[in-house]
DNA sequence: TGCAGTCTTCAGAAATCTTTGAAAGTTCGA
DNA sequence: TCGAACTTTCAAAGATTTCTGAAGACTGCA
């Protein structure tokens, strides 16, 4: 009933990525079933954690869109599945980062002045993270578009 | 001496993004100075932090390539600043954990089977991955190239 | 309306991560 | 080889983050 080995694994790896730990874990769980969906008592018992930290990591995962309640019918207990296109989501929610500093250098080039040292050091910055700003999110789109050709 | 609002910002960015917070800092009097170069003494003084802190925080700055060592003849002490390309580095830095989450997955899909629920999820996050990790440096290499030809 | 089952919230405990400061180490010039 | 000027290391203090557990809220049913 514990997480596998490998699941451990990759939900750490999802932690260093920025992640609390137990909502990696709970990622790796719904993940990791064998069954449609999972209730946060079953997460609850797999992971041995308290229900307490089930329902703030289910409530943060289900804010970024990485996982989606699932209607059922004659049960009083939540369902919850990993939703369809999370990872393409997870690499969404990078691209905000990017977008952060992208501003954060341009607001740098304003207090530094353009012609200085610092200026052309925040420019270099600026670039690369407006380009990437730009092409991050073709790269997805481009990939969602060539998964549904299949 | 102290860094500007803007500077502090943008420390606090990147450290969201995974870098320790005094290493952001750090990174920050290096990108805002308007010398060529600091000394990890001149860094120390601006950020108001010991020279232990500096020292930790170069050490993994330098470790990753963002910044570089600057021969400075006449002078005993260190000089650093901010190395050429360094943001596409630190891209580069997360294209790792993609690396490291396509090989997790690939692990699921061993323990769990292919053909089960568990090995259809993992695929599809394997496939994803799998994309990002090709795509993501050819996408770098577009931007040296771009800025190549300038 | 009352109840049983489930979920959420949140204060405090526990664990973890950071920073410091001082001692030890290194390097260079004489 | 010695000493001065810096730098690095690391144990411990301090700060921060994370998790739990229990109280309270909600929901659907009778």
């Amino acid at each position: 009933m514990a997480l596998s080995g490998p699941a451990e694994k990759l939900a750490l790896t999802l932690a260093e990525g920025g992640l609390q730990r137990m909502t990696a874990r709970v990622l790796a769980a719904l993940l990791f079933t064998d069954q449609e969906t999972m209730t946060a008592g079953e997460i609850a018992d797999t992971l041995a954690i308290s229900s307490g930290s089930v329902s703030t990591a289910i409530k943060s995962l289900a804010t970024v869109g990485l996982i989606e309640r699932v209607p059922a019918p004659g049960s009083r207990r939540e369902h919850f599945r990993l939703r369809e296109g999370a990872w393409a989501t997870l690499m969404s929610g990078q691209n905000a980062m990017i977008g952060s500093l992208r501003e954060a250098a341009e607001e740098g080039i304003t207090v530094a002045g353009a012609g200085s040292l610092a200026g052309a050091r925040l420019a270099e910055m600026r670039d690369f993270y407006d380009y990437l700003w730009r092409e991050l999110p073709a790269l997805i789109d481009r990939w969602r578009d060539d998964k549904g050709d299949q």
